[in-house]
DNA sequence: CTGAAAGCGCTTACAG
DNA sequence: CTGAAAGCGCTTACAG
């Protein structure tokens, strides 16, 4: 009853030419969107696909071609808070352009995570890589992916070689914390993250930044290592202050989530006594009381913007700065709230 | 310098060959660690694709072969709590065996999720498919994938038809009810997830098993659907009540935050005026005060076990049940703690 | 606008 | 224990 050419087996692009009756080449014109087809051929061919349900075989358009139409998303953590949506992001956009991706998750203790890199590269040639903090500021990784050509874009890189995809984080802190003036607050405190994470220092230079137009200083500076349990840590640090900040700036979600905790184990109330606000808007910012307030990054947006650049003409993809948002929630109050004039 | 063919490309099995003095056949054998190959020979080559760095290309061994050293993770969410563990485990198991992880997430709204299986399928060839809850009991989907004879391996499935790999969910319940009642809990409550959850149901089986070996009763049951939202209307059913439980069992970690967070906003203390138990140990479950006591999935390695399963010579895989691990945290205290007989 | 031939880099089936 | 030949299903480069 099928028109197909043996048994059941999985229809190719010869039984396509035949039922269409062009030859394979026409067909592969057609498959590909190549220009210069006759439009009543084109139809024809397209009727066939259909009929067949028929979908070109990787492997074979890999070997044969230029192209293996597989996108590589390579991390050390698959677990961290960005992940998830990285990852929704970039299936999306390669689903949309026929593209596969590729995840490999690198053993960050490892030795021979160039190993582990060059390998996926040789085996499987993907046509892009995307590269997330903190992978894509490993100099080792850029250079293996530099020296066989594949293309890389990075997200939220520590500095502004290549392509990559970023949101403002200066910016943003400027806007949260004028939040935090806006609502009253003049004692307020920053807790940094690692020395080494570019993005800890441009949320304070912004910080720093909104503080001096409203002419204030900060009040309290902590380091932590973007960890929970240095929220918990610097809240400690916190209680033992004579004059305590009425808000504190956490450079991002899971230090504000331990200087939470810590605050109300101290008996200190949030936001009543203490107003806080985190950065990432990680999936438990609101899976907490109360909920935080904090920054999110378009991740999803981000991903599928990378996944564009690298299918883009070589030469067309530039970088791209994307805009943040600011997430008001329950971990931010007013400080002296003044009577309204009216 | 180099004994390259030509130019400075990727190196192939023609070079191998060359290089070892022996046909491109032998270099495949000793490649694919076939038997019957001479032992001098088989040192030779190796040495050969040392020299080179020679790593046999993935399109043309799919193409040629019967194999795709491809293992597919399919799943709606990526963004889940159990993503990143099964992911990662997923990623070592199949770099142990020489295969690559290919990842897909499934837009879980669309009308198409089985075209976009299909897909997958059709353009890669994966030697195997792991799914993961609740995608794994989307029957749409398992028909697709048995029509194109690919094996799975179900991860917590709700029905035992197939391979799988789970944890004894209602095993887990009793032992965690057990912890309570052994804090001299005699109140205890359960809220549990939405009907078509069989975990939710297995792991009630289990509470309530547990509670009738100490002559006990459940003292209130809720019903939520697994996220945060219902934990914190369960939360006020709670505080509502003439007699209140003294601990309450969540069938998962947000429903259990959920509980803690509304709780707490109507002023009971966790775990003085309650204890709270979740199941799961997602990432926030340690991101919150008090951190919850909840049940570990060893997700990693189930992970990794289904791929083994999935590699397994046919026949070979059976399903497999992984040890728990209860995890005691801050959300749970004794009740009435009677003095010591000594 | 369309097609015949060669070839991508491996594995399969067969022969010795 | 080893190898020569054919072929997997496409694309590339070329011809018309």
């Amino acid at each position: 009853m099928a028109t197909r050419s043996k048994d059941n087996s999985v229809p190719t692009i010869v039984d396509v030419a035949r039922m269409a009756g062009v030859s394979i080449k026409t067909v592969s014109r057609v498959v590909n969107a190549e220009a210069g087809v006759h439009e009543e051929t084109r139809v024809r061919v397209q009727e066939a696909v259909q009929r067949l349900n028929y979908r070109p075989k990787l492997s074979a358009r890999s070997l044969a071609g230029a192209r293996s139409f597989l996108i590589g998303l390579f991390y050390y953590d698959p677990q961290a808070a960005y992940a998830g949506n990285v990852q929704r992001g970039a299936t999306r956009a390669c689903r949309a352009a026929g593209y596969h991706l590729l995840v490999e998750s690198l053993d960050r203790e490892a030795q021979d995570i160039n190993d582990q890199v060059q390998r996926s590269l040789v085996a499987l040639r993907p046509d892009g890589v995307i590269l997330t903090p903190p992978l894509c500021d490993n100099e080792d990784v850029l250079a293996t992916l530099a020296a066989s050509n594949t293309p890389v874009v990075r997200l939220s890189p520590r500095d502004d070689r290549g392509v990559h995809v970023r949101i403002d984080d200066r910016l943003a802190a400027e806007e949260l914390t004028r939040l935090l003036i806006g609502l009253g607050h003049e004692r307020i405190g920053f807790l940094g993250g690692p020395d080494d994470q570019i993005a800890s220092e441009r949320r304070y230079e912004g910080f720093v930044a909104a503080l001096a137009l409203a002419r204030l200083k900060p009040c309290w500076v902590g380091q932590g290592d973007f960890t929970f349990e240095t929220g918990v840590q610097a809240a400690r640090q916190l209680h033992q202050l004579a004059q305590r900040p009425t808000a504190v700036f956490a450079a991002n979600d899971y230090m504000a989530l331990g200087l939470i905790a810590g605050a109300e184990s101290l008996g200190m109330r949030i936001p009543g006594d203490l107003s806080v606000v985190g950065f990432d808007d990680a999936p438990a910012a609101t899976l907490v009381w109360p909920s935080l307030t904090t920054v999110r990054q378009p991740l999803e947006q981000m991903a599928e913007v990378a996944v564009q650049l690298l299918l883009a003409p070589p030469g067309q993809g530039s970088s791209c700065v994307l805009p943040h948002e600011i997430q008001v929630r329950a971990s931010t109050a007013a400080w002296h709230p003044k009577p309204s004039r009216s």
